[in-house]
RNA sequence: GCCGGGGUGGGGUAGGUGGUUAUCCUACGGGACUGUGGAUCCCGCGACUCGGGUUCGAAUCUCGGCCCCGGCCCCA
């Protein structure tokens, strides 16, 4: 019987694991030119660890187990709860901010569909313990730049801040239950929906039109403008509105543009505390969402400090679907460049002799160690996409030279044994 | 968790009113050729997703599982 895969689950093949290289490469470079710094943690942790964050109901979501001592692990749904404990224990003493970032695999025990996976990536970032409209500006270029790189077109940012929402929410004196119900609808962005569960309830009918104008507020940054003559009954919600003019602000010093002010973002979590985000791509389906961040405040929760973070992470898997989405191909080096085959089976060692010699000079080299004929040789370099095939035979090699064929024109040349390495390398530079 | 469409050699297809499945390309193995041979030609290899049911007989009909694709719910 064949063994499965697991389902949502997947294999990389060479091609699509050198794509993705490629792209986890330039995401960390650009990590690191802002000045981020790597870690890992673990797979699993403590179950406790993601219940605390989102409550008992997260078990149907997650894999979790008992191990042979007893304890209750999860494999890890995310990284924003596993990064938070680590700074309590390891980071509370260090100097403010702290930019980390981190790359790895989590879990969800979810129906898979597109862009949905059970074992997926996530790419993220955080800034611990500098919250201001600078560190959050600099978060969002940072993850601009990241996709401004990897060349991804028509990605659009979307910046709100709950801040404006919560505060008019809590001057309404409905219950914490209603207003996440609300705030969930608003974040789906259901202006129908949202009109229909207000109708019901007990509120001031200014702060229901208030809700409904806010929901649709979309634009550049001067919607602020009339957002701000909209509510300028709510003191609370001001500031917050302020606090988003002053990361505009910011953005702007940084030369970031391209965003959009959407005051309909409500990621529905408590710990989010002001600005929020959120990156699209069209075309990707319900899945459109590549990348999603703001600034909360988790590490409180885990009884650390009143510290508040602001950070983001992108789904790998997405960002990789909608390059291949765009681009015909994502740009791969082939690894191995030259081959080197005997004509016939005599030179064997001697190929052997001669391919170890290019290898001890960095050049990406293959041999034929199975005792293939010339002719599968050529075959199989030709489909590996080999540059060159230095020919090993016996009459060349009583001169002291061997064959070097072009796989691209067929050109051969006869060069000397002694310097094939310099002579390949200057081939491979042209 | 719910709804719909699927699963045929390693990859790609046809067949579906039950009766030895088949085909082309490709991949793989072998041969002709053996110091210019990546070509060509020949030979070979290899599959009906799994399990139960109906039947003399199931790739085909039926029930269930697994997995894939799309959508809903959800998305820390």
């Amino acid at each position: 019987m064949e063994i499965q895969r697991p389902r949502g689950t997947r294999d990389f093949l060479f091609k699509e694991m050198k794509e993705r290289k490629n792209v986890e490469s330039t995401i960390r470079q650009i990590f690191e030119i802002y000045g981020y710094n790597e870690i890992k943690t673990p797979i699993f942790e403590e179950l406790s660890l993601f219940t605390t964050k989102s409550g008992e109901g997260i078990k149907d979501q997650i894999y979790h187990f008992q191990d042979k001592g007893g304890r209750d692990l999860a494999l890890r749904p995310e990284l924003t709860a596993p990064v938070a404990r680590m700074y309590i224990k390891e980071f509370q003493k260090t100097p403010k901010p702290v930019k980390m970032y981190y790359f790895g695999s989590c879990f969800r025990y979810e129906r898979p569909q597109k862009g949905r996976w059970r074992q997926f990536w996530q790419f993220g970032c955080e800034l611990i313990g500098g919250k201001s409209p600078g560190s959050e500006a600099e978060i969002i270029t940072m993850a601009a730049h990241c996709l401004e790189d990897l060349g991804l077109q028509n990605f659009e940012i979307h910046i709100g801040n709950l801040g404006i929402l919560r505060n008019i929410l809590n001057d309404t004196n409905i219950s914490e239950d209603l207003q996440d119900q609300i705030m969930g609808i608003i974040d789906k962005g259901d202006v129908k929906e949202l009109k229909t569960f207000l109708k019901d309830i007990d509120m001031d009918n200014d702060s229901k039109e208030l809700l409904q104008k806010l929901i649709e507020m979309k634009g550049d940054s001067s919607i602020i403008k009339n957002v701000e003559s909209i509510i300028n009954c709510n003191k609370h919600a001001c500031n917050a509105l302020f606090e988003l003019e002053e990361l505009i602000k910011s953005l702007t010093a940084f030369g970031f543009s391209n965003y959009v002010v959407n005051l309909g973002i409500a990621r529905g979590l408590d710990y989010y505390t002001g600005t929020v985000f959120e990156i699209y791509v069209p075309g990707l389906g319900a899945q459109k969402q590549i990348c999603g961040g703001g600034t909360y405040n988790l590490i409180e929760l885990f009884g650390g400090e009143n510290v508040e973070s602001t950070g983001f992470a992108f789904g790998f898997d997405r960002v990789m679907d909608a390059l291949n989405k765009q681009k015909k191909s994502i740009e791969i080096e082939k690894s191995v460049k030259v081959f080197v085959a005997p004509i016939k089976s005599d030179m064997k060692l001697k190929a052997f002799e001669i391919a170890q010699k290019l290898r001890k000079k960095g050049i990406p080299t293959d041999v034929d160690v199975v005792g293939k004929k010339l002719k599968k040789i050529l075959s199989y370099a030709d489909s590996m996409g080999i540059n060159y095939v230095v020919l090993v035979g016996a009459r060349d090699i009583e001169k002291g030279k061997v064959t070097v064929k072009n796989m691209i024109n067929g050109e051969q040349e006869i060069i000397d044994l002694e310097n094939i390495a310099d002579s390949i390398k200057s081939k491979l530079m042209n």
